[in-house]
This record gives C-alpha cells, sequence and structure tokens, in this order.
DNA sequence: ATCTGATTGTGATATATGACACATTTTTTA
DNA sequence: TAAAAAATGTGTCATATATCACAATCAGAT
C-alpha cells in the first residue's frame, strides 16, 4: 500500500544541496515540516509548470534547468518577463500578492521542481523572521531585476534592447560569455519585446 | 537642553491613526522601539524626498498625501513609475533588494512622512515573523500592480495607454471617478510613457 | 498691472517598427 | 528517405509616434 510513494524518489529538504537562501536559514523541525508538505517532480521540457489565473495552491521550487515567466497579453500576444534559473522560486509573488497566480511558467528544458504547500510556506514565514527576511530579499531583488529591463526596454530602440537582453542572459542568467539556451527567435522577440521579423534582422545585422 | 527634541512634534506610534497594515500587528514593546527611532517630519509641494542611488538609511512612510516615485533614465528622460498615496512605504524594495536606494520620491503636495531607521525595521522583521508576513504582501502587491501597468504599457497604443493611466488614478489612487490630482501635463506623460505633445493631443481628443 | 518665464497646444515632418507576403531553412513525422 | 510542418529570414509598405518649431496660454514676480 505504499508502493505509490517509494515509486516516487523521496527528497529530504535537510540534506539538499540546492536549498534556496531562505531555506538555509530554517531549524531541522521547521525542514521537517518543509519535507514533509513538499515533492520534487520531473517535467519535461514545453510542459507547462504553472499557469497564470488559478488559484495559488503550491509555491514552486526550481532545483534544476531554466524555465520562462510570462504573460498572455492583448491579441494573444506573449510578453516574457524573465527567464528563471535554478535554484528560484516560482510564484512568490502572487503567493503573497494575490489570491490568484498572475504569471506563467513553461519549462525550457527538462527540469527538477519542488511542489511546496503554500500553507505550510505562509507558517513558516509567520514563525522564522529570518525566514520571512530572505524571501523579501528574495521578492525585493526580483522586482528590482525586472523593473530595471522593463523600464530600460520602454526607453531604447531596437538595437538597444537586443543588447540588453543579450547581456541580461549572459550576465545574470548563464553566468558565461559563450551561452546557448533553449530559445527559440519567436521566444526571444518576446523576451525583448519586439517582433519576430525585426529579430531576425538585428540578429543578422549583428553578425 | 531638550529644547530639539521638544520643538519638534514627537509623534507617537503606538497612537497613530495612520498605521500600515504592517505596523499595526505589533505589540508594544515593539512599538515603542520603533517610535524612539523614528521621525515625523513634514515635506512642501515639490521637494525631493529621497533620490535614487543614495545609501539606503531610512525607510520613509508617507503618512499624508501624494508622491511621485520615478527615475531617470536615457537621456535624462525620466519615467514616472507610479504614484503613491497615503498609508505607504517609500524604498521597500530597494532596502531589501539593494544597498542604495533605486527609485526617486518627490512631493506632489505637502506632505507629512515619517523616517524610520533601517536597521530597527530589519530588526522587528527578524523578531516578528507577522509583521515580515504584512510587509511580503506590501511588496508583492506593489510589484504586481506596477507590473501589471508596465506590461500594459508596453502593449498598448497612445490612446489605451492614456486612458489606462486615467483609470488607474482614478480607481488605484484617488478612489473617485472625479478627481484632480497636482499632475502638469509633463508629468502625465511621463507617467504614461508618450511624449508631452502627444498627451495634450490624446487630451483634446478625448475632449 | 505688466512683464517674464514656464507650461501647454498644434501643425508639419521624419523615422522606427509592426505587419504582410513569401522564400528559405530546419525540424519533425511518417 | 520523403514529405509535411514549423521556424526563420528578407523585402516592401503603412503607420503610429517622437521630434521640431512655434503659437497660445498661464502663473509668478516685480
Amino acid at each position: 500500500m505504499y508502493s505509490i510513494y517509494e515509486s516516487t524518489e523521496k527528497s529530504n529538504c535537510s540534506v539538499c544541496k540546492d536549498k534556496s537562501c531562505a531555506v538555509s536559514v530554517l531549524n531541522e523541525k521547521q525542514l521537517g515540516l518543509l519535507n514533509n508538505n513538499s515533492r520534487e517532480i520531473e517535467i519535461k521540457k514545453g510542459e507547462i509548470i504553472l499557469r497564470s489565473g488559478i488559484l495559488n495552491s503550491h509555491i514552486i521550487y526550481l532545483k534544476k534547468g531554466y524555465v520562462k515567466e510570462f504573460i498572455v497579453g492583448l491579441n494573444k500576444k506573449i510578453k516574457i518577463l524573465q527567464i528563471i534559473k535554478q535554484r528560484s522560486y516560482m510564484g512568490l509573488h502572487s503567493l503573497f500578492g494575490d489570491k490568484i497566480n498572475h504569471y506563467s511558467y513553461t519549462a525550457l528544458e527538462d527540469l527538477k521542481i519542488c511542489y511546496i504547500d503554500i500553507n505550510v510556506f505562509k507558517k513558516l514565514v509567520k514563525e522564522n523572521g529570518d525566514f520571512a527576511y530572505e524571501l523579501l530579499v528574495y521578492v525585493c531583488k526580483d522586482s528590482l531585476n525586472n523593473f530595471y529591463r522593463l523600464i530600460n526596454q520602454s526607453q531604447k530602440n531596437t538595437n538597444g534592447r537586443f543588447a540588453d537582453v543579450i547581456l541580461y542572459l549572459s550576465e545574470n542568467i548563464c553566468n558565461s560569455q559563450h551561452f546557448e539556451l533553449p530559445l527559440t527567435r519567436q521566444e526571444l522577440s518576446e523576451l525583448i519585446g519586439i517582433s519576430r521579423e525585426n529579430t531576425a534582422r538585428v540578429i543578422s545585422k549583428f553578425k
């Protein structure tokens, strides 16, 4: 009767090498609570992890891989807000800021993620100020970074925006000058905020 | 020898009618600590309250009045991120997300504000999880709202953006269908993200 | 009250960029 | 391997909007 659970590789938060900064400040008892209320899952490239508009039920921690955070705007036009890399949370802003989730998340490659029950997460915030502090740091950094990029986009032309995104991917996401991200030209244009055709033109110009 | 302190009207956080949601969950001892490390000040219309780029030393709580949050971008082009109304914090994102302050704040009218020492603020976060939780809610709501507006702006044309901003001011800031904000056309255009001339054109068209 | 400077409105113009159409290349499927 | 589908590149064109120039209006100071 335990076969279902045994078939899933049960992770252990206490010994996890990929803990977030916030989870690192939890004590053993709190880690145990987290462990009993989270589950590690593997996701295939292209799968939607979390959809905007649904009620918040779980917070998702990205243990390994790249994810795109996006919204579907007017005329079903997609705007990619950011590329999320390993050791990041998905849906934190929505968890604390609203009842429903605001952004959608899709796997850019095969992933390892952890689903965490939101009530346990909130309980930990309220009983451990250091944990809450680290989360505050996390969401504020996330906000500042994304705002910075969005505002830059609103003030630059095609070339500048393209260059900014390349720099962003190189320095903030891949941490390498030579990188390869599983992004189509279409997705790149949705991240830059220009048309697909113009993305192609800028690329051929830069080469 | 107490004349300096006596000359300033010393506020009392415990009995303050304009407490933030976060401060409302502090206990008497914590309110006392806050009280001893904050100071209420009056600001005249047009004054700069806080400048981007400087080291964070105080968090500022807006007790009364309207403030514009902005950054000076490329070619000294100003982008107004949002209009801040009473019972809001200034610089929270920067406090937790970085060492330096990211946005500038100017009084749109005569204000009452409270300067709060950042170390005391951080201490309260760490020792009171409920306080931290309320701050998380605050910064996340702020992020979601501002992102929503910025992304909308990036996907709409002049008319739509103008209409959005009018709605935003009416519903979110003034909470009234007939409102008058001390915003110049120039500032309105910096909030909408279009040129001053086009703002004038849209206004005459709508009338 | 009058002058001066700031703010605002309006017309003409240049241009960056989206949109369309279609060619080419790459990837997936059978 | 061939065929189909998806992704990408390129040329042309329409248009929304920034910019400039200047007129008109408003506000503050003397």
